[in-house]
DNA sequence: CGACAATTTCGATCGGCGTCGTACAATGGA
DNA sequence: TCCATTGTACGACGCCGATCGAAATTGTCG
């Protein structure tokens, strides 16, 4: 059989797709934060295994499909692991100081 | 009678009490949103009945409760009225840019 | 005092979302 | 080839929150 990529087609929204009330959304759950903050704080793509998180591996999938879904993280497969990182240049463009506000929270 | 503060005495977080994750949480609403943005293009408080809302007055109530308590907008009690307003200094000072990043949203 | 206006409170409903467990798919090595 | 690793898909469950309507509270005005 030719090398189908047979994986799921990661989807993300392009730039213009973006809105802020789905990033608002996609921020604003504990865990989904706590993805953010590290994937801030690492600089570059992690993988899901990678992610330090208290809950199972179903729901870091469910959470990083939604934080794709609103253009807050890019996806990148190779082989069985996919790498994620922030779409910082995409955010910062389109509302300008709202990930580094939040970043910057002390809590 | 003594005049008994009868009225629900209003609380509010003070400015260490504002969590990133409340304040999102609270902006994650199309119907707060939309009051967020009538307080800060009006810049100036607003009443309840003055805000634009596609819900019920209980749920605006429902919602500004939530705004407060999230350390979002502070309220002043005039007779049967109630003032609302940003509390963009706290805001602010708290999370540098957030604020900004949310209002200067294209969508 | 009595009627009206502005909001809150209460109770109820209803949909959505976070969570898990299990099963499944794909890749890469022993 | 077989298996371990990595992640996804799916179904189920429980809870929180958005919404409404009706009743209650408070203040103002005639």
């Amino acid at each position: 059989m030719a090398k189908t990529a047979a994986l799921p087609p990661i989807v993300h929204p392009a730039q213009d797709e973006i809105t802020v009330e789905g990033v608002l959304r996609a921020l604003a759950d504990p865990v989904r934060l706590g993805i953010v903050r590290q994937l801030a704080a690492a600089d570059r793509e992690l993988a899901c295994g990678a992610l330090t998180v208290p809950v199972t591996k179903s729901t870091i999938t469910h959470h990083l499909s939604i934080l794709r879904q609103a253009g807050v993280v890019t996806g990148r497969q190779e082989g069985t692991t996919r790498f994620n990182s922030l779409r910082r240049n995409d955010l910062d463009a389109l509302f300008p100081g709202l990930l580094d506000g939040v970043l910057a929270a002390p809590r």
